[in-house]
DNA sequence: GTCTATAGTACGATAGAC
DNA sequence: GTCTATCGTACTATAGAC
């Protein structure tokens, strides 16, 4: 991995676990192994390198999230096989946590990816809901896109109470209440 | 309202727009009109005035449920007012926007009234559904405590999917959405 | 491309006068 | 109780050598 890379996988990681105003550029450079000129030398700053690793990882949560769609099943299993996928629920989201960050969602350019990428969690579970439903798999009083936005609040509420907890169970149980109000 | 009244209250503000992080000594002064020597002679320092701000905020958090959750109506309607309660969705939880600050889930004092404030949450409103429950509003299926926990992530969850969009009314969406599959 | 040196500002807190 | 002065550190970035 080079160096323009590492200070990629650094940043997102940071901005991960400490958010976009919590990561300094100095903790970027000590954890990357980069010292200063080389990260000015590949990047114009802050904003510019944040902007490399949000861009990354929300076309990870899309990859990730489209294997789990396009995998066995029926619409609705494939839409519950999301929401029960492995996660580490106490890190929470890597893109819903910067939601919550003042200077990511005031700078338009670090706040597209994060807004384009729940648009399109949401439109692609809508979809399946809307699928399963023509299948005869769901309740027909049950609107796709409106329950398609309540299912993936769930998962980011989730790992707001699995944190608020100290326990990852804790967001274990919110994606089974919500599955067991959907296919009741 | 005097120096320590307004200290408290413009944490509470600086803490809710900008979180732990990014809030400062010197951003509290300024809202509040205080000055260094004013703020450290009532408080000890940054942690301090911040177990007030988020412990009064926790306080408010549960006055205002209650309030919703003895009002009038059955229980599963009083549950349905607390989640349809006007909310500020743009601006978030301000007790659950705390879960995604580092240096508040590190410090244990911090970290306490967060973690209570959910667990009062989810418990009561699980008390409610089981209300409900034995009063036959509600699916026997549905496991009160289990269900409880999916109805906070859904609120929690709402506000970050309204905070990507911008939008508050996916917030509305989002909790439509999981009470259609609550009371269906 | 990477390095060290340096700049100007802000952070979080303390000291001591009033 | 509140004020100003000050401290040591960190932040974000630029300059210029190599």
């Amino acid at each position: 991995m080079d160096t323009r890379e590492r200070l990629i996988e650094s940043t997102r990681e940071l901005l991960w676990e400490r958010g976009y105003v919590g990561t300094s550029p100095k903790a970027i450079q000590q954890r990357s192994g980069a010292g200063q000129g080389s990260m000015y030398h590949h990047f114009s700053g802050k904003p510019d390198l944040a902007l490399a690793a949000i861009d990354r990882s929300a076309a990870e949560l899309r990859q990730r999230a489209e294997a789990a769609f396009t995998g066995p099943g029926s619409a609705v299993e494939r839409v519950a096989a999301y929401l029960r996928r492995e996660r580490d629920a106490l890190k929470g989201c890597p893109v819903g946590r910067l939601t919550q960050d003042p200077d990511v969602m005031a700078d338009p350019g670090l706040r597209r990816p994060v807004e384009e990428t729940f648009t399109w969690l949401t439109g692609r579970i809508a979809e399946l809901l809307e699928e399963g439903r023509a299948a005869g798999e769901l309740d027909p009083a049950l609107d796709p896109r409106v329950t398609a936005t309540a299912l993936v609040a769930t998962l980011q509420g989730g790992y707001v109470l699995a944190r608020a907890a100290g326990d990852a169970q804790v967001f274990a149980t919110a994606v089974e209440g919500a599955l067991s109000m959907l296919t009741r």
